[in-house]
DNA sequence: CCTGATTGTTTGTCATACAAATCACTATAA
DNA sequence: TTATAGTGATTTGTATGACAAACAATCAGG
């Protein structure tokens, strides 16, 4: 699942290296980049690495080119938000509580409705997958272990609602998890803490029970939330002192 | 807003093309594409504005080019469903009913919520945009006029959740609207049946009421679903006889 | 039968050249 | 003075040819 496919090559190089640039901000939206020629010549690859890199990049919506003016930093509005890289790079420098809020905030309209309709339309198969990564979360004896597991529960959950526009929700799921594992730094003794909101939410997909899996979903994401907020005080308190 | 940009370039129309076979299914999963020196040449553009058509194809998940090997069709879980060329794509052809299902899902999982999180956080001049579309969609004379100030309305519930994530979802609202509109042909009398339901949103979000707003977003759905049914049923009939 | 080297195929990268689009400037005319 | 048309400079778009690198298949040797 995972895709550090990009970084191999040269031109997937460059790409996350604008990439970062402009999502970073050094780079704002307006300006126009320097032309391909002395670009390529600063990264110190050829201008069709360079070019490559740059379709891509304008095809997640970051750049514009056009014949005669040069590659323009378009608004944030059209920046391809959910794209898997663009997300990556808003987190690469530490997310702001801003932007994590609104991660939390997609995950709230996101996974409780993958819960229900997982519930309504789950297959025997789809149930045993979700299950399996319960199972593998329960017996998860580092935190590594754990946060593949919790991966691998969100999103068979995904898979099971067999709306594959929903499953491409995944990166921000991926992304949410993620930037809070990160932040909430948990400790070898509590990192299983929401073993039984996962149980909750399984049991009741098992069941076909739409608005139970719902609200089970919703409770787990108010809990990480919780969690979240008080470990932002932590932090905030620790800076101010 | 539109952007038929990819559709001046050559790699544009190449990418296209290429874009359509894929998810248009002639060629599958798994297969892998000619070479690029015969596959340049069958298109009858260079080798150049080919690679980067299948870069940026590569960006959107369909396909992944490896060295000695060739650029294989990914599998479907693979693809960047929500990219709107790839949405675009798989309506060229007359949608299936499944699909538009899942279309219709994905709106029940988006405008609902984002209604609510528009009543709760909305600027004023995010609701006179909201106001401004409203209106527009109160004075339309033609068909076409309704059409781009509906669209205009539901964007602006999006903008005015102030979650540029929620935002990037318009893609996908916008690909919903649009099959609706081409499969329940609305005459000229009726097809502003749907205003009063945009007035309820409106009003909710304006009293930043989230729920109420909630509640009638969920009813204009459910009423566009159940309009599409309708026509569904119709077009069956008339295929069967 | 299995293992390892070799060879052919295909993509990855580079360099160069020219075409096409755009912008900035200038000269001209009303 | 202002508007307009034209002209040249700048930058991206496309084409071509060449070689490097990675991979698959084949074949030799154990």
């Amino acid at each position: 699942m995972r895709k550090p496919i990009a970084v191999r090559s040269l031109y997937g190089h460059v790409m996350h290296e604008l990439g970062q640039r402009i999502v970073g901000g050094k780079v704002k939206p307006g300006e126009v980049l320097p032309r391909e020629e002395t670009l390529a010549e600063s990264l110190q690859v050829s201008r069709t690495a360079l070019r490559e890199a740059l379709k891509v990049l304008s095809a997640k919506g970051l750049i514009e080119s056009r014949t005669g003016v040069g590659a323009r930093v378009l608004e944030k509005r059209c920046w391809n938000q959910l794209d898997a890289d663009v997300l990556a790079w808003r987190c690469a420098s530490m997310p702001t509580d801003d932007f994590v809020d609104k991660l939390v905030e997609m995950r709230e309209v996101i996974e409780p409705a993958a819960a229900a309709s997982a519930a309504r339309r789950r297959t025997a198969e789809q149930l045993a997958a979700i299950d399996t990564a319960y199972r593998a979360m329960d017996e998860a004896q580092t935190l590594d272990d754990w946060t593949v597991a919790d991966l691998q529960f969100h999103d068979a959950v995904l898979q099971a609602t067999g709306n594959e526009l929903l499953q491409s929700l995944f990166s921000v799921v991926e992304t949410a998890l993620g930037t809070f594992f990160t932040l909430s730094a948990r400790t070898a003794a509590n990192f299983k803490y929401s073993l039984p909101h996962h149980q909750k939410v399984l049991e009741a997909i098992r069941r076909k029970q739409p608005e139970v899996a719902r609200k089970a979903m919703q409770a787990m994401i108010a809990d990480s939330q919780a969690n979240l907020q008080q470990s932002r005080g932590r932090r905030r308190k620790k800076a101010g002192s």
